[in-house]
RNA sequence: GGCCCCAUCGUCUAACGGUUAGGACGUCAGGUUCUCAACCUGGCAAUCAGGGUUCGAUUCCCUGUGGGGUCACCA
């Protein structure tokens, strides 16, 4: 049988990073093992239901590199077998109609609270007999689905990643699988779905392993062989919470909008819970499926840590800008729309700039200065070992030296070496000289080297530049 | 609270029962330098506790502690 995985997600309107987690581990195993990678849309919460989400989410997606093999499929749209697969249910005994208002289970469970003991459904409806529900039904009265809960059971249930899991029956509760809106709950619509699609692994969120036995017990009552299930450890907030909105970001969105690349987002979470069991750290996606297995899927949840983020996506821009090629023109793209307004000057911003950012929103931040020059204090011009005399005269020499250079001539080895020879004529150290042409160009105490500011400058903006320098110091 | 899961540096993690407990991020120090970044070198930093099993436990078992998840007509 074709191994088959498949993403499940509910259209919130954006994609959560452990989402992401979730779909890129399922990509990965899939694609490892020649199978196929699904995608399936949980849209039976209507109460939740967000415009274009799921345009959205295939959109992020795509741009992640997590394209689905096969047909979507949407839930919403499937009612008719979810009602055939419960009518099912029921025929056989392993379901009832409910009619108990949310009022009385509300009631319900403030009892059990009171009493502190587990909120449970009662099974009040249990045992309404056929007629009776029928006769209810044709009166027009409100209804749910329960599954019926075998009773005194221990069900056992296995996990590829957490091992077996037993629960005992008594400890659950008939819980719903169909919505008095006719809807489907998570549980059924999933073991339905999963059945039809001959998923053979269910890979997501270790949320759900605690109604994992309701899911075997679902499987057995439709008489069907479960798959192999996945759960994964969860990805946590600083404080070791399951990671959410709040505590930073969470959308796939938003890191994008921040200028994370879609490559190192994926590289740095497929290292949280997944390790390749040697000390490499940077991959490229065909590497990761490469190297993916479930063997080596931990079980302790992992906290999202931006630091290491901001590392990696420093790490791979670097490399790419370094590296040139397809990719290089790609990122020069995306970095358009970072600073539309310095389209043209891209290309030289990111060779500027590259080492020093960890995205790619920063290097509009940090390079302002290049076309609005700050107003700095005249004393910032002096380095911290020279005085005003030399820093004058240093830049009384550059403004001279850097005038009679031709245009072609414009390079940063040729203005490297000019300064060079003009300081040591003049004995002058390099603090002298080079410190000053900075802030003349830059107004900031830090940033790229002097020649580097003045090869992206140009000659007349870098001169006036200089000139303004020198008036400061009167 | 019931049920379920988990536990190695601050963080992500490695270690067929036998290692000076390794790597990476971050951090600190030094080097390189006109500054910053990058780069190079080095430092600090962990097996939750207590019992077993064993010649020997990070590793296996139990208990405790701690943390998390989940207890909806949401997924």
């Amino acid at each position: 049988m074709k191994l088959k995985t498949r993403f499940a997600p509910s259209p919130t309107g954006y994609l959560h990073v452990g989402s992401l987690r979730t779909a890129l581990f399922d990509y990965l195993f899939a694609k490892k093992n020649k199978g196929e990678f699904a995608l399936r849309i949980e849209d039976t919460d209507r109460e939740r239901f967000v415009e274009d989400a799921q345009e959205k989410l295939l959109a992020v997606l795509a741009k992640m590199g997590l394209e689905h093999d096969g047909d979507m499929m949407v839930q919403s749209l499937r009612l008719d077998t979810y009602h055939k697969q419960i009518n099912k249910l029921i025929k056989d005994g392993h379901a009832y109609y409910c009619f108990c208002s949310q009022e009385r289970l509300e009631k319900l469970r403030q009892e059990a609270q009171a009493k502190k003991e587990v909120p449970k459904y009662d099974g009040l409806c249990r045992h309404l007999k056929p007629e009776e529900a029928q006769a209810k039904i044709d009166k027009g009265e409100s209804y749910v689905v329960r599954f019926k809960i075998p009773e005194n059971k221990i069900v056992e249930a296995k996990d590829l990643v957490y091992g077996k899991i037993s629960v005992k029956t008594q400890d659950l509760d008939d819980f719903v699988i169909l919505k008095s809106d006719k809807y489907p709950t998570y549980h059924l619509a999933n073991v339905v779905d999963d059945h039809e699609m001959k998923i053979t692994h269910v890979i997501r969120g270790e949320e759900w392993l605690p109604s994992l036995p309701r899911h075997i017990l679902l499987y057995q009552a439709f008489g069907y062989e479960p798959p192999a299930f996945v759960h994964l450890p969860l990805l946590l907030n600083p404080d070791r919470s399951k990671l959410s909105k709040r505590q930073g970001d969470v959308a796939v969105e938003d890191f994008l909008a921040k200028g994370y690349l879609s490559q190192a987002l994926i590289n740095y979470i497929a290292l949280l819970g997944w390790n390749p069991g040697n000390d490499q750290e940077l991959f490229t996606i065909d590497q990761l499926i490469k190297e993916f297995s479930l063997e080596r899927i931990n079980k302790a949840g992992a906290i999202f840590d931006i630091n290491k983020l901001n590392w990696f996506n420093a790490e791979y821009i670097k490399a790419i800008v370094e590296q040139g090629g397809s990719r290089y023109q790609q990122l020069v793209e995306q970095t358009a729309e970072f600073i539309p307004e310095h389209k043209d000057r891209i290309d030289d911003l990111l060779h500027l700039f590259g080492t020093r950012i960890n995205n790619l929103s920063e290097l509009k931040v940090m390079s302002e200065f290049l076309f609005n020059l700050p107003n700095y204090p005249a004393e910032m011009l002096i380095f911290k070992k020279s005085d005003r005399e030399k820093t004058t005269q240093g830049l009384n020499l550059a403004l001279g030296t850097l005038g009679k250079v031709e245009d072609k001539l414009w390079q940063e080895e040729k203005l490297n070496t000019l300064i060079q020879n003009v300081a040591e004529e003049h004995k002058l150290s390099p603090g002298d000289i080079f410190w000053p042409i900075r802030v003349a160009l830059s107004g900031l105490e830090k940033s790229p080297s002097p020649v580097e500011l003045l090869v992206f400058l140009g000659k007349n903006e870098s001169l006036s530049r200089i000139k303004q320098a020198i008036a400061k110091l009167g």
